[in-house]
DNA sequence: AACACAAATGCGAGCTGAACGCGATAAGAG
DNA sequence: CTCTTATCGCGTTCAGCTCGCATTTGTGTT
């Protein structure tokens, strides 16, 4: 947290209370917050601060490579902090997540790299399928 | 073209003079079009085809199973045949897209489908990173 | 060939998630 | 304490998509 703010000075930012305070929620509120969730937390403490502020912070915070977002369905984004990045599965039929070890993604992202050349961030984007329970249905319906 | 009329019909749905022509376009046009695309392609032959014609009939396609939508990064969503469906690797930094073939997703799904009991399609949403020109870059700075 | 009726359409309004423009405020270097 | 300018609050605007409703149009049946 404090190495965060001194980042943020770093880098010629100041640090105000909209984005100490935005940092205290994402520090403890923990994984897939979408910016709606994050600015009724901060508007808890700090009732003035207005969603369009929370949405500029998050992208500075991105710049600053502190937090990252990602997509897991068809709704908003979610951010969370960088150091706590992971994949998804989602069941396309029943909308249960599972988070994937970054391990799971070594041997596509090896391939891909010998392949193409292309070095793959598996964390952005969620990945869409069928959980077990669904593959069942799916099969008996 | 005509097998998928017939399979239109027999869902109780009807062969409207939009709904043919989206097929024809989709037939002819391609990849990785977006529902802004296709309607203008529509209306070039059918020009009182109203976007949300598009939209509707899109979404009625998709659940005959006859096309699917997938998500190449943070603009609209991108349709095709679903016979021509794939995954997708895209460049974070240049936004180059790389058409993935399937096989590169078999070991991932094979663990995954082990490890979680999860079925991955892996077209759904494209999987993000940096190509090997990116990589350069960011290599020297 | 005409009918009836549900499916589909055109149009506009509405919705969500996010970005922007601007004048006011305040962080923090000197 | 002052001055510079990063940041803010607020309202507006945007993109992408969805919905409600009156009207039109396929299509199985007469």
């Amino acid at each position: 947290m404090e190495d965060v703010l001194r980042l943020v000075r770093a880098g010629g930012g100041r640090v105000t209370e909209s984005r100490r305070t935005l940092l205290e929620v994402l520090f403890e509120a923990g994984e897939h917050r979408s910016a709606e969730e994050l600015a009724t937390a901060v508007q808890g403490r700090a009732p003035d601060v207005h969603i369009s502020t929370i949405y500029r912070n998050l992208e500075d915070l991105q710049e600053l490579g502190v937090i990252v977002h990602s997509h897991l369905g068809h709704g908003p984004a979610t951010y969370q902090l960088a150091s706590l990045a992971h994949g998804h599965f989602i069941c396309e039929a029943c909308g249960a997540t599972l988070e994937a070890p970054d391990e799971l993604f070594r041997g596509l992202a090896d391939t891909v790299r010998a392949k193409l050349g292309f070095s793959i961030d598996p964390h952005h984007f969620a990945m869409l399928g069928l959980c077990m329970g669904c593959q069942e249905l799916t099969r008996l319906g």
